[in-house]
DNA sequence: AGTCCTTTGAAGCAC
DNA sequence: GTGCTTCAAAGGACT
């Protein structure tokens, strides 16, 4: 990516993270309809979640459809939309157009010039904080796209208009398809998205760097040129997120980056978008992660489009200590992508249980899938960066409420039937009996977590490989276990060691042992490979790194996990497997 | 209203 | 370099 790397300086792109996509070509290998199938896995298994959660709550199913348990007024709008979009997510997805991701259209990553972004910020604000800012706020930057795929709205015409009719939401679903002049937001990255065919514009073939479109440099997320014309939103930033997009008058003094409009920027912008954007641009520019507790909005009016315009009006005063939130990291970018496909598969409707479904298809995910989405994140970390120079992480610490870690009586277990322990474990297991859910609870040691495939490469890499293994159905242990967190929700360490073999894909195995990490500590997705690399960096592939840095030392075991738990768990694991007919062995050993 | 839960990854800090 | 903590999203559940 190296039209990314703007500013030599600029360390975001960390290099040997770049080296770890210079194989984004290898990624072609694989074709889209190996990942179709994983997804398609998934999709089993997550019916399988949806059934057993019918089960459990059978009448509970109409009301989830609806998901009208949006607490907010505001969101009705981008809760239809969701749902809207969650089905036609669904409808694709059994006519078999779901098979390349979803992230062929990332835009935001062809940059030559980030620190031109800033101008397009106000296009829509991933970074706003839900609590500095309202929901209608948030909706404000869903409608970014809209905004671009319509530039001859004439509501356009006044950015500071308080009615920005020309930001109706239904439209990005509808009008992508015909959205040429945006339509290279689609591929940030020509590699990484093969399968999907390039915008005719584009120069896929070689990833050469274009004219930076504007539309590249938003937040927005277009559906791919190939069809997916009323596709949900690559990144899923429906629920408002676009990456960068900026809401108007966000701008922040403390970070100048955002301020400064690049004049060959404005140019470019006013070539290229309606003029009626380009005073905005011109004039307000901020970032999504910017959250401005003195942001205002005005109320939105509900409109038909299911959007209303949101109108953010800065208070200089309180401007004064804006929240710039941190940038999603690539988990956190799938999350926002898959989380709506998730909640149309099941009912669950916790996020704690949904996200654990997510990081168990995560861990299934392709190598190149996930490269998408850590090359997402990089670029993403490089915009904020770009955007603002002297933010650190560091500034948001003690923004959120401390977590009573210490203090929580974690001795005391607690089944805690209040989450979906029990249900999630029949989800995810169907077949599991329930001694099992119970043995595993008992077992309280191994959260699900550690059992659960490790944010390692290696399962990484592993379990994409082989498209009939996934550690959904691999993983021995449900996602019951609520594991005590007596200092940190990192702090539990798994102590199993699985054996993943694929036989479908060996050549993908290079180790033959490959190590669930313990979900360890986060310095485990600190300080190893995530820092720099991503899980399934090439490197890992070589001989030289091939071993986790996790495993290189004991690893402490889980107070109640004995062998037999794990043989159980083998057991039930091998049984279910083999009840998939998936050619997958699982050898879970303890590690005492 | 605020916090927790739950996931992974990134960043920061202490040692 | 290692280990730990915090935050990022999300929304139901809980306090």
């Amino acid at each position: 990516m190296p039209q990314l790397d703007g500013g030599g300086g600029d360390d975001l792109g960390a290099n040997d993270e770049l080296i770890s996509f210079k194989d984004e070509g290898e990624q072609e290998e694989k074709t889209a309809e190996n990942v179709s199938s994983e997804r398609d896995l998934d999709d089993v298994k997550s019916s399988l979640v949806n059934e057993t959660e019918n089960n459990s709550s059978s009448s509970d199913s109409e009301v989830t459809s609806l998901r009208p348990q949006q607490h907010r007024p505001d969101w009705e709008s981008y809760v239809r939309q969701r749902e809207f979009f969650a089905e036609a997510l669904r409808a694709q997805h059994d006519s078999g157009l779901f098979k390349a991701s979803p992230y062929a259209t990332y835009p935001l990553l062809m940059i030559p010039d980030l620190g031109n972004l800033a101008n397009l910020s106000h296009l829509g604000n991933p970074y706003l904080s839900p609590g500095a800012l309202s929901p209608s706020a948030r909706t404000y930057i869903q409608m970014k796209w809209p905004m671009l795929d319509v530039p001859g709205t004439s509501a356009l015409k006044d950015p500071r208009s308080t009615s920005p009719a020309h930001m109706s939401n239904k439209v990005p679903v509808v009008q992508h398809g015909h959205l040429p002049p945006f339509s290279p937001l689609l591929s940030y990255s020509p590699d990484p998205f093969p399968p999907r065919t390039p915008p005719p514009h584009l120069s896929p073939d070689t990833g050469l760097p274009r004219t930076p479109h504007p539309a590249e440099l938003s937040p927005y997320y277009p559906l791919s040129p190939g069809g997916m014309g009323h596709m949900t939103h690559p990144l899923g930033w429906l629920p408002g997120q676009s990456v960068y997009g900026i809401p108007a008058g966000g701008f922040r003094p403390s970070y100048p980056a955002a301020l400064a409009m690049n004049s060959s920027m404005s140019s470019l912008v006013a070539s290229r978008f309606s003029p009626h954007m380009v005073p905005s641009l011109q004039t307000s520019v901020s970032h999504p992660a910017i959250v401005s507790t003195a942001i205002k909005q005005e109320p939105r009016d509900g409109n038909r489009h299911g959007y209303a315009y949101t109108h953010i009006f800065l208070s200089e005063k309180e401007e004064k200590k804006p929240h710039v939130k941190k940038p999603l990291n690539a988990f956190m970018l799938y999350m926002k992508e898959q989380r709506p496909k998730v909640v149309a598969e099941c009912t669950l409707k916790e996020s704690a249980a949904i996200n654990q479904i997510l990081g168990r298809r995560w861990h299934s995910l392709s190598r190149e899938e996930q490269s998408k989405y850590y090359d997402m994140a990089r670029k993403e970390r490089q915009l904020h960066s770009q955007l603002y120079p002297g933010w650190s992480a560091r500034d948001n610490y003690g923004k959120r409420k401390k977590r009573k870690r210490d203090g929580r009586p974690e001795t005391h277990f607690s089944p805690q039937p209040k989450k979906s322990c029990v249900s999630y474990g029949t989800q995810e297991r169907p077949s599991v009996s329930h001694t099992h859910l119970t043995h595993t609870h008992l077992s309280q040691a191994s959260p699900a977590s550690s059992l659960d495939s490790p944010a390692t490469p290696t399962t990484a890499l592993a379990s994409p490989a082989a498209p009939h293994t996934h550690p959904e159905q691999v993983q021995p242990l449900s996602l019951t276990t609520k594991p005590p967190r007596p200092h940190s929700h990192r702090e539990t360490h798994g102590q199993t060691y699985t054996h993943i073999q694929s036989h479908t894909h060996p050549h993908l195995f290079t180790h033959t042992h490959l190590p669930l990490t313990p979900k360890t500590t986060s310095s485990q997705s600190s300080s190893s490979p995530s820092s720099s690399h991503p899980p399934f960096s090439p490197h890992m592939s070589s001989s030289s790194n091939q071993t986790p840095p996790l495993l290189t030392g004991p690893i402490p075991f889980a107070s109640g996990l004995a062998p037999s738990t794990s043989i159980h768990q083998l057991t039930m694991s091998s049984h279910h497997a083999m009840l998939q007919s998936q050619p997958l062995s699982l050898v879970t050993r303890n590690n005492n």
